[in-house]
DNA sequence: TCTTGATAGTGACGTTACGTCATTTTATAT
DNA sequence: ATATAAAATGACGTAACGTCACTATCAAGA
């Protein structure tokens, strides 16, 4: 049994918190002191750690509440709805967070930054809207179907399908187990360098392995900052510049 | 000069909002019938829009209402007070999604979801916090100065540099204009196959070209839901299979 | 036992960005 | 002129607490 003030000390909400929680009949303490203080128990930090992460998920007290109760509810819509919930934060906050490091950037070079440049990027942000919500939610109803389109080329056998997939597997253990970059990326080269001529005949698969980053690549996509789009240009010149006059000196050099 | 139910057609706010913008003296009218009905024009409709805008990235309607009035406002510090808030809200957003996603797998398969697997995530979703955030905050300070140790490489006509940096040109261009990434892919070969050396020699370059990337690894490298951990598991051991028992058969097939 | 500083309690009002009535007034079409 | 749509105003409600203001309790030393 630990009092108000231990409580914040372990978990990091407010007293103010817990008073409210304990207000709404979210969070009843165990048990009081002879003069009316509150006191917990183990249990009780244990929902509030369910309680903060719930919350953390966007949900509302309220259906925390419901949600901590009553065990039949239902699950699924919810969690649904907060899944469409999420893919909507998530496209905002790429935008925001490229629009914003564009800002910045401006802002570092010139010294300033004017209301023109956000009149411009107003329309452009109200765009692309739809495209990774579609694709998650396709992502996700078609996830299993996909595994199981491929499974049955896994197990007939077939040794081109069989290698990719064993190599794909590499990578995405490499990556879950956040191995170094340069692994992957040697991981990645044996792919590219064995299969070519499989990717190039095989839509399906080559489709499969860019579907990995599809989502990753949409956001990169969608538009890029004025100062790296400067960088660009200068960068494409630089390219034709030593295609045309140093082409030939790479392959002797070093 | 239109009403207020236009303005709620074209911009999509509803009448209240207007009112209150109104009230707090954010968005007033560029006129009044003589009844005292609100009339907007065009700079009003673009402020409207400004102020939805700023409004996405977060920005409180007092903060708007300085920010489009007086324009020696501190932008950068604001700015970068968002992006911090950002880089927090997408590390959650990662976790959510991947969390909810992995629920309604769980929930698709068995039919229910127990409050027992969320205790057992409540842990693992207060870990990896920070190492977004970090690298994210490094990428915008360091950025800059990236750029600037770059650039007399390739003033330099140095060939090593200026090939990689032409082709990442490419891939980055490519990728801006949300073309195939069949397309992306075909160049990212073509540096592989080409700078296999090159890469190995010089980590500043190959880590350069990987930190491109590595945010959106990070975000894979978390975890995975159950699902495809299993998934992953199979793969692994037709893995082994495969690369013990038919490795031979590659080189000479098709 | 008494005092005292820290801790805790209880209202009650403030905050944000509007939503939602309820009621009255104005504009528009017939 | 009148019916109907649209608009105005005022006021209360919302979510999740923050922030006083004031009172009461706890633990520890004198």
């Amino acid at each position: 049994m630990i009092s108000i003030k231990e409580v914040t000390k372990q978990t990091g909400v407010t007293v103010r918190t817990l008073r409210h929680y304990h207000q709404i009949g979210l969070l009843i303490p165990a048990g009081k002191t002879d003069g009316g203080h509150r006191l917990y128990g183990e249990s009780e930090l244990k929902k509030l750690q369910e309680i903060q992460f719930l919350k953390s998920l966007g949900f509302t007290l309220k259906e925390i509440d419901t949600m901590l109760v009553d065990e039949d509810h239902d699950w699924f819509s919810r969690l649904q709805g907060q899944l469409k919930y999420i893919i909507r934060e998530k496209e905002k906050l790429d935008q925001m967070e490229k629009l914003i490091t564009g800002l910045m950037n401006e802002f570092a070079l010139e010294g300033k930054v004017d209301i023109h440049h956000i009149q411009q990027l107003t329309h452009f942000s109200q765009q692309n809207k739809f495209k990774r919500k579609e694709f998650l939610q396709q992502q996700f109803t078609e996830g299993k179907e996909k595994i199981n389109e491929l499974l049955p080329n896994i197990n007939s056998g077939d040794p081109d399908t069989l290698e990719w997939v064993a190599l794909l597997a590499q990578i995405k253990k490499h990556m879950a187990k956040g191995v170094d970059a340069i692994e992957v990326q040697r991981i990645i080269r044996r792919i590219l360098e064995k299969d070519q001529e499989l990717f190039e005949g095989n839509d399906e698969l080559s489709n499969a392995f860019w579907e990995v980053r599809k989502s990753q690549e949409k956001s990169q996509s969608a538009g890029l900052y004025p100062i790296e789009q400067e960088v660009l240009d200068f960068l494409e010149q630089a390219t034709e510049f030593f295609l045309k006059n140093e082409a030939r000196n790479i392959g002797g050099k070093k």
